[in-house]
DNA sequence: TGAGTGCTTGACACAGTGTCAATTGACAGC
DNA sequence: GCTGTCAATTGACACTGTGTCAAGCACTCA
């Protein structure tokens, strides 16, 4: 068994993200984090400096079990400009649900935090790129028109994509997790690739809330 | 001079609004907000049990400052369901920058305090109301189909106008306020209203920033 | 046997919230 | 003028959570 042998550090990492994948569960102080380790609290810092650098740590680690999906899939999919942005969409709406323990973590302390807001922004700024990719693919098939327009594109469809958007439709609205990406990725079509058609599906899935 | 004779909890909320307006400022503690109103820290408490309560006042306070114009604009406009919809977006566009210094407060502390997450909720679901309201005069026009998709339009305009969404087109992408108004009118108005010109404005504002 | 490493316990500093008790100052009514 | 009340003050303290420091223990490697 390896899992003997894993080394402190990785053993904390896996712990965290242990207590920050439970849904609605508050928010975990060092304690916590030592607790579900199996260690003491001050050995965390022989570790990790602060709480943030460990927070950081955790995200590092998941995006490294989970990035094999994800950065491919709208990529090799690109043939068309249109097909490319829904490749990319429909793929970080399904990433979300995955990282959103950890997010939630890292925005609760944006706010007071410097570091954990230079770690997010860096981290939202590669998703960006993402977006800006897709709008170029869009720009390049002439569906979009050429110009200072394509910052600001990029910078919709990056709105659109939030987290919090996500947040605030499956956790506060209740809605289903296909319903979100069904409308997100209708709403990016009609918007981004003028895809009125697209325009049906929002609005048009099962509902699952009250 | 009525500045003499005001009560001393309407001057612990007016130095509090004045410390939260300042934009990028710090959150301010409860040490800060004695200091700015020139009390000691502990005559906060003879008013205001909690921090949270202090905070939920000040909200109030300020609505009560504020609410002439909004709540009456977007209502009397209601010549048809689409004018309704495009004077409600424009009116709630036009008041988040008024709140937001105290929102960024109360959504700062939400995850730890469950009061404050109640007091947001109210007050976000009033909101909700509203685009409710647009939704029902879109439905009554005809230009939206009468369904179940009800509720589903309502949460996705209140999604759309989320204090967060313009948290992030202007405060992270920098956006001018026109430019942001202008964006999000033209979303709703395409998705909701099916008012397919509009996909126009989207994308097509000034380029003030970087 | 001894050094080094990883972790332990226990104590402590610091910021921030919230509580409590004793005191002061002003102002009203008798 | 004396007294009671109310608002505010000072100073001390409890509690939570983060982060630091020192001493000690146990295991492994040479």
């Amino acid at each position: 068994m390896s899992s003997d042998t894993i080394d402190t550090p990785t053993r904390i990492l896996q712990a965290t993200l242990g207590l920050l994948e439970q849904p609605r569960a508050k928010l975990p102080t060092m304690s916590d984090i030592a607790r579900a380790t199996g260690i003491s609290r001050q050995a965390l810092y022989l570790h990790f400096p602060t709480r943030t650098d460990l927070l950081i740590a955790a995200t590092r680690l998941q995006d490294q079990q989970n990035n094999v999906d994800m950065h491919l899939a709208p990529s090799r999919t690109a043939a068309s400009g249109t097909e490319r942005l829904d490749a990319f969409v429909t793929a970080w709406c399904n990433y979300i649900p995955k990282i959103y323990g950890v997010a939630r973590a890292i925005l609760a302390v944006i706010d007071t935090d410097a570091e954990a807001a230079a770690a997010w922004n860096t981290r939202m700024a590669d998703m960006r790129e993402g977006c800006a990719a897709a709008v170029a693919a869009l720009v390049e098939d002439g569906t979009l028109p050429q110009g200072s327009e394509t910052e600001q594109a990029t910078d919709l469809l990056w709105t659109m994509l939030s987290v919090r958007n996500w947040e605030h439709l499956t956790q506060t609205c209740g809605w289903d997790q296909d319903c979100y990406v069904a409308t997100i990725r209708g709403l990016a079509l009609a918007t981004l690739a003028r895809d009125l058609g697209a325009l049906t599906d929002v609005l048009a899935c099962p509902p699952t809330q009250a």
